[in-house]
DNA sequence: TCCATTTGACCAGG
DNA sequence: CCTGGTCAAATGGA
């Protein structure tokens, strides 16, 4: 298993979500979108597919994106201006614009910024705008990237606790299946030559009144890496038989069964993140 | 007036 | 002493 496969099979469903986007202002019902929808569908599952292929037992050397947490970070009370008390980075991801890098169904405010040596551009800090009312501790750091400086790299430090995100269309994953561990989450699956790869040129496939949805389609780019990085998406909580066009449905149960999909939980190891320059 | 952003200062860790 | 993360006063927009 190549992952040179697997950025053909991006690229095919980039091309193919291309088009789709390009139907959309056509009725939804279209024999044309509904193919185009199939098509996407079983590209992106052929791709989570073979993306668990690739992904092997965790290795003893670990991602130079790892990012450690310090020794001396435990034991310490004194809470004031602090790297003491961070909480270790729970997930990075990039993303191909700004909006996308801070629209991800949460509330967040800025509070700093700094100029990064070795970085051409500075770091925005970011938390959860409930912090003071529900004492969410979640923040995010942005950080336009080096190398291509249309893709943004964000990290995730702590979880929401406020719970008050907004409207998502892909669906949050039970608690239960929800077992990656913070050494697994550093994940990030849009990125270098693959760009922009299953990163939507609009905010989300949806009907112009939102009546009709893809659901596993729509998202910004952030949404799609989440999705494929599998750190917070399972197949089971993608019910393919709500997907609506219209009257029509679609019959989703073919297309599922002709993939070899056989776990609802897609993990990447500590290879990630792949190089595909 | 309220609220979010900006920005220089402060602090801890290395 | 340098760097990165956070604070908080100043600022600006709605």
């Amino acid at each position: 298993m190549e992952i040179n496969l697997l950025i053909n099979v991006l690229n095919q469903g980039n091309e193919q979500m291309r088009e789709l986007e390009a139907q959309l202002d056509q009725p939804y019902s279209s024999e044309a979108c509904k193919s185009l929808a199939s098509q996407v569908q079983a590209t992106l599952a052929t791709a989570i597919s073979m993306a668990k292929l690739l992904n092997q037992p965790a290795k003893t050397s670990e991602s130079p994106l790892l990012v450690s947490e310090s020794p001396r970070s435990e034991n310490s009370e004194n809470v004031f201006k602090k790297r003491k008390t961070m909480t270790r980075l729970n997930k990075q991801v990039r993303v191909c614009s700004p909006s996308s890098a801070l629209d991800d169904g949460y509330s967040w405010r800025k509070y700093g910024q700094k100029e990064i040596l070795g970085s051409k551009f500075p770091r925005g800090y970011y938390r959860c705008s409930h912090r003071d009312t529900l004492g969410c501790q979640a923040t995010k750091q942005v950080q336009r990237s080096d190398n291509d400086s249309s893709l943004y790299e964000i990290s995730l430090r702590g979880d929401h606790t406020c719970g008050t995100r907004h409207s998502r269309r892909i669906p949050a994953p039970p608690s239960e299946v929800h077992s990656t561990s913070p050494e697994t989450e550093r994940i990030m699956i849009v990125s270098g030559g693959l760009q922009p790869s299953f990163s939507l040129t609009s905010p989300s496939i949806c009907g112009p009144n939102n009546d009709i949805c893809a659901p596993n389609l729509c998202g910004s780019g952030s949404e799609m890496a989440e999705m494929l990085s599998g750190a917070s998406w399972t197949m089971s909580e993608s019910p393919i038989e709500n997907w609506d066009f219209g009257r029509e449905k679609v019959d989703f149960d073919t297309l599922w069964s002709s993939t070899t999909i056989e776990s609802t939980m897609v993990e990447f190891g500590t290879e990630f993140p792949f190089d595909f320059s």
